[in-house]
DNA sequence: ATAGTACTTAGAGTCAGCTCTAAGTCAATA
DNA sequence: TATTGACTTAGAGCTGACTCTAAGTACTAT
């Protein structure tokens, strides 16, 4: 599979995904004799992960970190655990600031509905 | 209330909370005669939603566009309403994203530590 | 064989969102 | 009175994560 083919199976630049090889997100992709990389299905596979990682916003540094170990072997298990907890972690404050917000959002947005249907024509305004 | 007092009661530093009201986060702080800001309640609660819509990702332009309405009045109720919804619809999707992958850490912590306890002596590594 | 297209690289540029610096004002304390 | 410390400003600098540029190579179609 080529860099552009890949490109749009994953919705993401050819440029992104040259990026994250450079920056070790991703194993070394293997190359044809020109040079050129060539997907297999670990690569894809690879990327389908980061992708994933990166859309819920674990920093590219971590991820690093988590290949960097990976590639270490199972002697690196326990380590890599621990950095996924604390990546879990993170999504779960995550999960609850984002909740918090739409709570919000469907309040305001429900006053907002109120004041259009002339429910509260005197609405004291705040944030 | 001066901005050190602010920035302590909302754990934002000073910076950060001029730089939201020179971007037109947040209204006009009052000042006092030596041009020194006196942050009132409105104030506060502008911050206080400010934080809380960025903790869940909202941008600044958003923001800034949403302040600007609702400083235009009643008039703009119905563009306000249409800028929650958006950006209602935009957590909800990223909570999607922040599920996806909370499954995905989970599945594989399970994993590690099925390996850890030696019932997995031979897991097959993939990302 | 010439043009077009897809790939390659190193490295520069961009953007959001702060964060820091420098130079200055003012009020309170030693 | 001198200094300390909290504030002020404009604007420069930084970080993360891309995104783009320039220059070059290789295969394909006319």
């Amino acid at each position: 599979m080529t860099i552009s083919e890949v490109s749009k199976k994953y919705n993401l630049t050819a440029d992104t995904i040259r990026y994250y090889e450079k920056e070790g997100l991703i194993p070394k992709v293997p190359r044809d004799k020109n040079g050129i990389r060539d997907f297999d299905e670990g690569s894809c596979g690879w990327i389908e992960f980061i992708k994933c990682m990166r859309s819920a916003g674990l920093e590219i540094e971590t991820l690093k970190q988590y290949v960097s170990l990976f590639r270490q072997g199972t002697a690196t298990v326990k380590e890599r655990k621990i950095l996924l907890i604390e990546q879990r972690e993170k999504l779960l404050k995550k999960q609850e600031d984002i909740k918090a917000t739409l709570d919000r959002l469907n309040y305001k947005i429900e006053k907002y509905e109120e004041i259009e249907k002339g429910k509260l024509k005197d609405f004291t305004e705040k944030p």
